[in-house]
DNA sequence: TGTTATTTTGTAAACGTTTGCAGAGATATT
DNA sequence: AATATCTCTGCAAACGTTTACAAAATAACA
């Protein structure tokens, strides 16, 4: 009834009239313990409803059995997906995962990574905020052997593992696949311009335009970002233009899914109209027929974490990158133009 | 360069020549030390970078600083967002929070609420599975005085703090909302019958249908589940009825989606064939123009964060019920049949 | 100057484990 | 029967803090 004053090993030790020393071995089956004693020790810390305290277990080993995770928002899908993945991976080994959201500013992912440091977590991996602000902290926890695993949202200047897509390649496929519907003004929402996925994707995008002798005109290329709410601006800039795009490839779902909304409004009909592509697959995206790039998240998450366990293991374990698959998923907002009705 | 071997207390000590309880003295800003020696200690611990290490500490107070939060899940934005705000609270006074998730699945449940324990975090949030099924486990917790708080989904047998909306009155509302709009035959698609919320929003579409004089017909009602892919069962059972609904109040915003993606494959127009609400409002929801109830999740998580630290701080703090208020969001997808084009 | 009050410091125990080392008993080997 | 080898147990230190308590240094007062 009463709030259970924890009982320790010394609690059992006394109870049985043996040492701390061997109750401790016999509950952690040491083979150096006689069976007899093992058994009554298991008994008496049943009885007792003994809990081991892992704080001062963890205190002697020098671990602490935590890991931390940050990523720029845990609200839609894709960054939960990948969490889950890391669970997946670390729970199995006893980890546990301290998870925090820097909201898309670089200033709170620092003071998160502080945090996580401070709670003497065995290692990190890390999505970066869209600013992309905190090389120099990375930078030291790299240098000071802090294992550290970058996922989906990479700094390139930075020699460190990472589990990624080859954003280039998909963003051609995508820009490709529109080029073969038909369309050939394509514009390019891109997202903040120092994001490695911003990055790659326009290259990709520009790659494909080439690839089919298409010229890149810069006026159909906007810096828009990748918040959802961003994608009105987008909407207001292209359809303002003199020479309107026939078709929008959005560097992700939500900008696309924000288009979609806003070109509803103003009567514009997808694909009829205008042809929108987006990427990083979402729910809300496959319900409106949204084409898009489906990313592995909770592989991306398991990956991440092994490779997290590993340079936990090995303080000097060599940097990986791991480039996992992807899939372009074709749905009716980009209907080639000759199936029209 | 090299893996730095963590500076104690005991490194500064004896770098100034001192003992290490005037070291720790300084470092909490105790009064009872020589300003000019803290200065020292403080100028000494940055120059060996000095970080706590918060184990011993903790061994020490007979604290973790860890909460552990249970979910059924984390991919919709549901629990993300009641997260947010319990992390909101409980980060400003040094927690950390160890979230997992059930996976609608009790057993998983009772594994997670186990290595929480075993994590020895300082007190539980939990949101129970939909088959409901660990009332003794929360009976031993609570008999145990670990502070514990649940919402959303709570046990009414269980005495225990809880954070709610009152789900019967929201749903009267919507069923009244309904029934004014001049739909007469209004199934309801419940979720899992030992659910609170279940029970809860079922007898508010009663009473609601009761109130307008409107008979309760059990071919009308059906307990679907709360996970997205039921609805497709739901939306085969009502459209078979000889006498088909005119509307469909469904238990939540996944099922209500659902339904509406299954309507309209089978061509059937929403609301100009039948009319759909849901409850907890989802971004999906409003986006396909969905009537639902608000919740307000920050809120939720914010005060399920402060009930629990009030548990935390005083054990035999009373038992306490927060009921929240919510919103009745009217869209198209229930557009009153007078209304219509 | 000596006494007392006050401020500053140090000693040591405590938190709950694990583990190297040594000692005690038991068993095996010669 | 004496010695060597095992098996089992206990002692004590260690992990990095905090904090009573005591001691020392300083300040205050007569």
């Amino acid at each position: 009834m009463s709030p259970s004053p924890k009982t320790t090993i010394k609690d059992i030790a006394k109870a049985l009239g043996v040492s701390v020393a061997t109750v401790s071995r016999a509950l952690n089956g040491s083979h150096e313990v006689h069976p007899l004693t093992q058994e009554k020790v298991l008994a008496k810390a049943k009885e007792l409803r003994y809990k081991p305290n892992i704080q001062a277990r963890n205190l002697l080993k020098r671990r602490s059995n935590l890991i931390g995770v940050v990523v720029p928002e845990f609200i839609t899908f894709f960054f939960p997906e990948i969490i889950i993945g890391i669970q997946e991976v670390v729970n199995k080994l006893g980890y546990q995962v301290l998870i925090s959201q820097s909201n898309e500013s670089s200033i709170q992912e620092a003071k998160n990574v502080e945090i996580l440091e401070a709670s003497m977590v065995e290692g990190i991996i890390v999505s970066v905020a869209k600013d992309c602000g905190n090389v120099d902290l990375y930078k030291r926890l790299i240098n000071e052997r802090m294992p550290i695993v970058f996922v989906n949202r990479v700094i390139s200047e930075l020699q460190a593992s990472q589990v990624v897509i080859d954003d280039r390649k998909w963003a051609f496929k995508v820009t490709e696949h529109l080029i073969k519907c038909g369309y050939s003004r394509i514009a390019h929402l891109a997202g903040n311009n120092h994001l490695s996925v911003t990055k790659e994707r326009l290259q990709g995008y520009k790659d494909a335009l080439g690839a089919y002798g298409i010229e890149v005109q810069d006026k159909l290329i906007m810096y828009v970002g990748v918040q959802q709410d961003r994608a009105k601006a987008g909407i207001n800039y292209l359809m303002n233009l003199k020479n309107k795009p026939d078709a929008i490839f959005a560097i992700n779902d939500p900008i696309a899914v924000g288009c979609m909304l806003e070109l509803k409004k103003r009567g514009i009909r997808i694909p009829e109209d205008i042809a929108i592509a987006g990427f990083s697959e979402s729910p809300i995206g496959r319900i409106m027929n949204l084409t898009s790039v489906f990313q592995p998240t909770f592989e991306i998450g398991r990956k991440a974490a092994e490779l997290l366990l590993k340079q936990i293991k090995d303080r000097n374990a060599a940097f990986e990158t791991i480039t996992l698959d992807a899939k372009l998923n074709i749905r009716h907002s980009t209907l080639p133009l000759h199936k029209r009705p």
